[in-house]
DNA sequence: GGCATTATTGCAAGCGCGTGCAAAACGAAC
DNA sequence: GTTCGTTTTGCACGCGCTTGCAATAATGCC
């Protein structure tokens, strides 16, 4: 219970000697106000501390200037630097983020939604989780916009960035088999998102047409833990793989913590290990990991334009999936072919 | 431009046959409704897809439910670490978080804060820079609260919640004095802030009561970078310090790497390290840490118990301030005394 | 049934703002 | 000075909601 309240455009009014519709002018780009009045409306505003109220703008205009980002996992490194990204874009759109974390709660996406839409968000983006349709429905047809970052769904209406996928599952095998690997396998997590499963599939796609078998290991989170699990698994079976694709940077890391630490292998010389999102400690020295850059500037940038501009429903079908690539790190933790 | 609009309560009203009134009272908890027009409105609410305009809400109950972040190296793994508990904890107690970067400009921290209060949000927590007073004034005038991390200021009002920095930085000393080490050092950013300033004060004025001298070296940010170049002084001064305070992991991570790969030092053989934050990469087998646990989950509760609280000024000024330890977390990067 | 008490309901005002409309002010041209 | 075109300004309404107040319905008690 705030004990004393907001300053008013009414109080900045009277202040000024002018009308209230004149101070609302002053503050709305485009709209007609003499340089005189704006003068002294703008010394009264600073003299009084006064800032528009944006609930209240929000309300007329009926677009609040927020964007709800739907985020799990957040203090990992991937999806913190895609945050922060898309926060600074986002505020140099001139919206502001609203953030909800779906880490302790269930069937959370859907509430996180509607939270989204009690604050009458003008758009929500989406890096978790993926909303029931009746709820995407409600928020198109309330007008809000939606994004849906790497979770390749297929309902339309929302924007969806996602990455090559499959096709970097590819890459990485060849480098692999050029590598002179013997034994390829593939440790994933059980999170099942399209996008592990996408490099999953496209890696061992590649191996086979290359001739070589793919043992594939998932466990767990996607996360460091998960990896030193998955190494436990892998480096005790009869055959050895010698070239394992980690679906993540954080579970690269635990491979390669265990498979140094536990069983005394040296990489790349008897392992090599690749990762996917080129996360800060994949080029630190003690794992100089080659990896998969997740464009995160460009994912942002897509994201805040498609935002910015308005995305029509109109638009063309195609117009709403955006594809992008993402680039090799070539690192040392893969032999030179 | 929407082609459609929200629901509004007055259509809700309409299809349950009752007023506008019992549409509103029905979503305030407490209010005063029958149990069979509660049911009508529910329903109508349900089909109608109704979700209550927080935007007016707010501006009605003067009361937005708007808590802002003003955070700066979201990257971070403590940052992001201490973002996620907060995010989580004022869900809970039913606040939602807006989120503001000041990563990326100037004069920053002072703009996010008027970001707040145009939004009308009930109070801010900075975790990066320090206001302007004048501008603290005027959030406190506006009945907003304001809690500041880790920064350690002095004006009175807001909630200041910190950690014994100090203390940690002698506590360490004594570790490394009990390791045998001969040669102390401090490895500090240029950054400066209180936090890392009173460690490194505890530090020095711990060894010297222990009869040691400490070597001081300040570059660049908290990072990783930062700590390969401290190394790179630290260890090839004449007389080589053989224990080693890193004012946050990360330097620490910088550190240990380019002491083990650039100078073939072994840890904690030849050289003893300990860190400050336990970021998770702290507890990876390839550095096994010895570190101070930031209580990330104790200062969030903290700050959302306070102001949940509704945190009154008529507090005396020394609830306004909270002095949380640090606990220190036993690894392998100190030779055991 | 009559009456007092309490729970529910509708009315209307107002939160702070944007904006269409018409009146007023201004400026220029004759 | 008059007329016409262009800004500029104030008025008043409404955005979707909460809430005090008074009217109404429901309940209990004798």
């Amino acid at each position: 219970m705030p004990s004393k309240l907001f300053v008013s455009a009414q109080e900045v009014a009277e202040r000024a000697g002018v009308s209230r519709s004149a101070v609302s002018r002053t503050f709305t780009p485009g709209a007609s106000v003499s340089a005189d009045t704006r003068k002294r409306v703008l010394e009264a505003a600073e003299a009084l501390g006064y800032h528009v109220n944006h609930l209240a703008r929000g309300l007329m205009r009926n677009e609040s200037g927020i964007v709800c980002l739907i985020v799990s996992d957040v203090a990992t490194p991937y999806r913190s630097a895609l945050l922060r990204e898309l926060t600074i874009q986002l505020q140099n759109a001139g919206k502001v983020a609203m953030f909800v974390n779906t880490d302790r709660s269930d069937g959370s996406v859907d509430r996180a939604l509607q939270q989204a839409i009690r604050y009458r968000a003008d758009a929500s983006i989406i890096l978790s989780g993926l909303p029931d349709k009746s709820i995407t429905q409600l928020c198109l047809r309330s007008g809000q916009r939606l994004v849906l970052i790497n979770r390749d769904d297929d309902q339309p209406g929302p924007l969806k960035i996602n990455l090559d996928d499959y096709e970097s599952g590819g890459r990485i095998a060849t480098a692999f088999v050029r590598a002179g690997c013997k034994t390829l396998a593939f440790a994933n997590s059980e999170a099942g998102t399209p996008s592990l499963m996408g490099r999953e599939r496209g890696f061992i796609a590649a191996a086979t047409k290359l001739g070589l078998e793919v043992v594939v290991e998932r466990y767990g989170s996607t996360g460091y833990e998960a990896g030193r699990v998955l190494a436990q698994r892998m480096l005790t079976r009869a055959e050895r793989p010698d070239g394992v694709f980690c679906a993540t940077d954080l579970l690269a890391c635990g491979f390669m913590d265990a498979a140094r630490h536990q069983f005394g292998l040296s990489i790349p010389d008897q392992l090599c290990v690749a990762g996917f999102d080129d996360i800060e400690q994949a080029s630190w020295s003690s794992f100089n990991l080659t990896t998969f850059a997740q464009p995160v500037m460009a994912i942002a940038t897509q994201a805040v334009k498609w935002l910015a501009s308005g995305g029509h429903e109109d638009e063309p079908e195609e117009a709403h999936s955006v594809r992008l690539k993402a680039e090799l790190i070539w690192r040392g933790s893969i032999r030179k072919g």
